[in-house]
DNA sequence: AATGAATGAGTTTTCATTCAT
DNA sequence: AATGAATGAAAACTCATTCAT
């Protein structure tokens, strides 16, 4: 909302994002409280709408700095194996997506409750897809991938197979470490995506 | 909760279930009211908690009659295209979703709030993957899966990526169609699972 | 808001009505608080809701029971002097008026800070001005009033000079009875509004 | 509350004196925020505490400075026709109010609020009367004005009219001119006061 | 003098749940 | 069984006023 004037502004509005990260991955978004917030934060309920509007705001605000939802799949063109550096990002996510399980499970919550969220997070899906499928028509290009698949609807579905996996593993609580997620992840991407004539060879 | 003994009190039932169907699927779970529910089913609030206790146990009872969540791989061992009657489990899987596609969204939302539901959900998938599981073993005993694929893993990442692309196509909006979807989904599925050499040849 | 359904209903909203009768009179609109309506109705806070959705309905509801603002000039055309009818009912609502005085403050009160009010107000007086125009109109017809006067505006000038006196009177605490009041109106009414040639005759 | 002793002080004041004013024409008193009126000056929330105590303090000060409610009659005693005198200034009251409308209705407001406003009212209407019942007495002195009215009680009701046709056109929204209002007060002020064997002659 | 952040009491409003009829 | 009114705890939000800088 505004931003502070002063130092001690600042440190208010900081101490109130982290008093929220804390309320919002003990008690969910609904059940967590403005004056939680607040009172974790060390100040006065009324100091809260000094610098958010609302309960929606402040989580946004959190999920931001959470850096949330990275996966950036990067193709190495001087690779001999590109699909090592797609591994790297994949173990990245579940790595960012393991520490902040809770906050995931708050994203999910107000994904459900709230249209807006749930724009973001289609708009998120779709820039996603659209780097994935660039990745797997540069793989195309190269006579590495099937030429047969349609990137774009292909990238969507294997960005989803990983998000899905780490939802299983770090909310639900499946019992799979990073590295199996790695290699299961690796594995699938590259069976799905591979010329099977060329790996025959 | 407790059953209706007599034929009016199973119709009043009958009708909250069909009001609160209406209602969740138009505010979700934490809007809906349960005085909006008994009034949808046409009857007093108090009405309400002759059959049931709470607002979750009404859900559980509508997604139950909803039949949600059915994805039930089947293997038809002597067909000659394994892959064909796991395209029309899909297609089913894709056809239901989209038709309860709030409900689904509520689904979310429940599971975002309620350990219990939470629960529920992990253990569905789970028994979803072992039976999927089974079927790629089965496929790899047949010469016909690649054999360095766990399948249970496999199946996880398998499986998500199903409900992933439902959830994004129809809860999210994403534009796909039924046909797409099941055509996706069978070719990652093919190509993940299909030992290359065999294929090649 | 809704009408009570039972013979209890009933009693609870007239009990908000009464309740909220001695609020206002004892604390005006704005420092009213709905809280102590309800207790005073002797009933919990929830309860106000049941019947009214905001203090501005309530008030209305308040104000349309006592029956405030009537003033209906009547013209008797038998009579000798007309302008007996007319003071009768001047008086009438002058000891209507005192009556009602605290409560014609929260008029004044709701009318300054609510334009809904304003309106209400404002066609009321365009409707009284336009019957008190019809007894001038008719007293012009049969002679007895100056035929150069403009019916409308005077009716205007001459409302509002009764309607100033009262609140002068009984609102801000002017000493002046009853009988003063009408005394005084008569006479104005009579000067302003009888033909001078025909009363000098 | 305290004067400016600085040169900076008197234009920090005189900053919040018209910023009060926008904000009081804009939003009512009640509505009023002190952080707007502070906001709208150009100046810190707290600096309005080095000026003004209260609301009430700096309306009261805003009300001065709009010179409002002037009515002065005056009787020209040499001229032939007394009431063109007081025609003019009945002229110049309604042109004030019509300039002053929205402060007019932040005055009702106020003066249903406050009792210490009802007071200020209360003697300001007394000593307008008190001057126009002078002016009555002039007129009644000279054989003008009927001898049997009684010109305090007159006087109130005379300056009411006034100032009621004032809040109808200007704060009501009825649709007269001023030419049309002076037009009417003067016809009835003249009927109403002048001795009718006289006129007739 | 000015600043603008902090305070926290005060009110409205909602709604699951109970209960008398 | 059904009714629908009553309950009252709970939470959001506002804003006059204070105060440290």
């Amino acid at each position: 909302m505004t931003e502070p004037a002063t130092a001690r502004g600042a440190r208010t509005r900081a101490a109130l994002l982290v008093g929220a990260r804390t309320v919002f991955e003990r008690d969910g978004f609904t059940d967590a409280r403005i004056a939680d917030i607040a009172s974790e934060a060390g100040c006065a309920t009324g100091s809260f709408y000094t610098y958010f509007t609302s309960k929606e705001e402040i989580l946004a605000a959190v999920l931001y700095d959470a850096q949330h939802d990275v996966m950036r799949p990067t193709l190495d063109v001087d690779a001999p194996d590109p699909f090592v550096a797609l591994a790297e990002g994949h173990r990245r996510y579940f790595e960012n997506y393991a520490s902040n399980a809770r906050l995931m499970l708050v994203l999910e919550e107000i994904a459900a409750l709230d249209p807006t969220f749930r724009d973001v997070r289609r708009r998120r899906g779709e820039a996603l897809a659209r780097r994935t499928a660039e990745v797997i028509a540069a793989l195309q290009e190269r006579g590495v991938a099937d030429p047969e698949l349609d990137p774009y609807p292909t990238a969507r579905a294997l960005d989803g197979l990983v998000s899905h996996l780490a939802y299983y593993a770090f909310v639900l609580g499946e019992d799979m470490s990073v590295d199996e997620l790695v290699a299961t992840t690796n594995r699938i991407w590259r069976n799905a995506l591979t010329l099977k004539s060329l790996e025959a060879s």
